[in-house]
DNA sequence: TCGATTTACGCAAACGATTACGTAAAGTTT
DNA sequence: AAACTTTACGTAATCGTTTGCGTAAATCGA
């Protein structure tokens, strides 16, 4: 920049605000500058002019896992939204570990990002860490598995209501006895779910059996385990309703290498809406949790944090979708 | 840092020193400053930090589309390596355009970043902007679909040896007149892909029909419409090899439609073994890409590069793993 | 035509850490 | 004990922008 404004017999200050399409600067002088450096292929530094302004055009996005559709889908669309106003995403994936979470929060903070988008690891009960960042001046909006009591935006999945409506499919199809794989309860998302569940249950004055309960459900592995011991303890069930697509996924390999017929001995449904459910035969009723929403609209939310100090805080949970495929139609089938 | 200097009546080359474990400083100041920064909190500020040593620990990755599997498993592997190292990962996606390419490698430039790890776009043919990125001294790893006339690292699948393989198989089993989705000619992957389809062919002494093969076939929707042309012309065929698992999955699905039977009648083979494909019944010939190696070796192979410059580059393939599952194992059926 | 505004730009001080260089004090050698 | 080395720390310049403040020239109003 020195040397641009050598050549033009001008002062840096003058290029910075030329570039910067300042209102102090003559047209002319302005184009000048410009051209020149387009010619001479001249990018600011970053760290200076961040260093100088105090923030970064960069928000960190911290998710437990980003090999997993449901948060690449949601990175994808942040991604296209911050694009779209210029900002740039640092992504950083915690593998559901507390430990990692808060190192990351750390790091972005030095790094000064202007915002964090994360969804919280199924570990985290004590958000110390988000309050930290908050007072280092970084909006935050959380994602997917939020704690409510921190006063932050958050865009979540209204996961009691769909595991409820999920369970009051299930039932309408006439199942009675149903089996709810689950995750640790630790996580509001999965106490949220178990809720829905149970007063599904009770609406129709069936009593929670709590054989029928499954925890550290969650993944493929744990859901073949948990259906095996199912059958191998002869316990009587005739759907599996699951926290998880993969789970769920586990749970139908097992029926069908036992040839339990789906959804006519047992019904199946799941949450998530993984790319898979579809596809499989019986396809298996899931639950869409529009990541495409999640992400588009927690990317907007913390722009309008960023760009303007009093924008009122948006608290909102966005209604899954119940998509009912053949694993759970008992009446058709 | 200036206050902590004050506070412990020191300067703040002596913190600065002392926090990065110069050997310049003795035990106990080491120890009182990292009490006291411990005590505040303090995080150094990285803007000024990399400012003023011009670099920073950030490693830009570059690549088409986040939410798919193949990629989204290489990202994943690449945060886990790095991060072991202190690295942080900025996240960008062309969506295959690439004007967006050169924008960002303009802007991961710009903010200085260490290395930049790329998937080139299907429609980049030259290399500019990877030059000026190398030209800025800053470390290029190119990965899948890579410009091999660009003198950096890469790691690659063997597309070439990958499809002639497949090919290979599908022959084996007695198809003979395979079908060939392919994508656009315009990227080398697609390139390599179609010679190790003729070339095994070739071997076989059966000649190339150009009725046989599709360009711009690489979605679910394109492969079904290929598939829906190839029936609506009555053009024989006995086996569809396809470039991707999508459009592999859209001619599955018409197939199945028309009731025409997988394997017996009409073989399939995909390729890049993306999930759904071991569990479609019947399920789906596809190549594992090793995205796992891929994303630790490019990651591996980018902070060897930074941190010592004279680093040999790293030009290899990875032959991917044909595996054969229902959709093409006529013999056996 | 003269004072009052506006326009367009330069000066210089930040921003916060790093580091080459300098220098006291302590330790070592002969 | 003199001379030399080592240790431990301070001084001050530097990285490349941004921006508050000041000011000359241009424009305007009456």
């Amino acid at each position: 920049m020195q040397d641009l404004a050598r050549e033009l017999n001008t002062s840096p200050a003058t290029i910075s605000r030329a570039l910067n399409d300042s209102p102090q600067i003559g047209k002319e002088m302005k184009e000048k500058v410009k051209a020149l450096a387009n010619q001479y292929h001249f990018r600011p530094n970053s760290f200076a002019s961040n260093l100088r302004k105090g923030k970064s055009k960069t928000i960190g996005v911290i998710i437990p896992l980003i090999n997993r559709q449901f948060f690449s889908n949601i990175i994808h669309h942040i991604e296209m939204t911050v694009a779209e106003h210029g900002y740039n995403l640092m992504i950083c994936q915690t593998e559901e570990s507390y430990e990692k979470e808060v190192e990351y929060v750390d790091t972005l903070t030095e790094q000064r990002v202007s915002g964090i988008i994360i969804a919280l690891s199924k570990q985290t009960v004590d958000y110390t860490h988000l309050e930290k960042a908050l007072r280092a001046d970084i909006s935050v909006v959380q994602i997917d598995n939020v704690i409510k009591a921190c006063n932050t935006s958050y865009i979540k999945t209204k996961d009691y209501d769909g595991a409820k409506a999920t369970v009051r499919h299930l039932l309408h199809q006439g199942y009675r006895r149903i089996v709810f794989f689950n995750g640790l309860l630790d996580s509001q998302i999965y106490i949220d779910r178990q809720q829905g569940y149970m007063d599904a249950l009770s609406e129709h004055n069936i009593s929670i059996d709590p054989l029928l309960i499954f925890t550290n459900t969650n993944r493929r592995d744990t859901g073949i385990e948990a259906t095996r011991s199912l059958l191998a303890n002869k316990i009587s069930f005739d759907a599996i309703f699951s926290s998880g697509d993969y789970a769920a996924l586990g749970a139908y390999l097992v029926l069908k290498e036992h040839h339990i017929k789906i959804p006519q001995e047992v019904g199946i449904a799941g949450f998530a809406n993984e790319y898979f459910t579809e596809l499989v035969s019986p396809s298996i009723t899931s639950s869409e949790q529009h990541s495409d929403e999640i992400g588009r609209q927690a990317a907007l939310q913390i722009i309008k944090e960023i760009t303007s100090n009093n924008t009122p805080l948006l608290k909102t949970s966005i209604l899954p979708q119940l998509i009912t495929r053949e694993s759970s139609r008992k009446e058709q089938a």
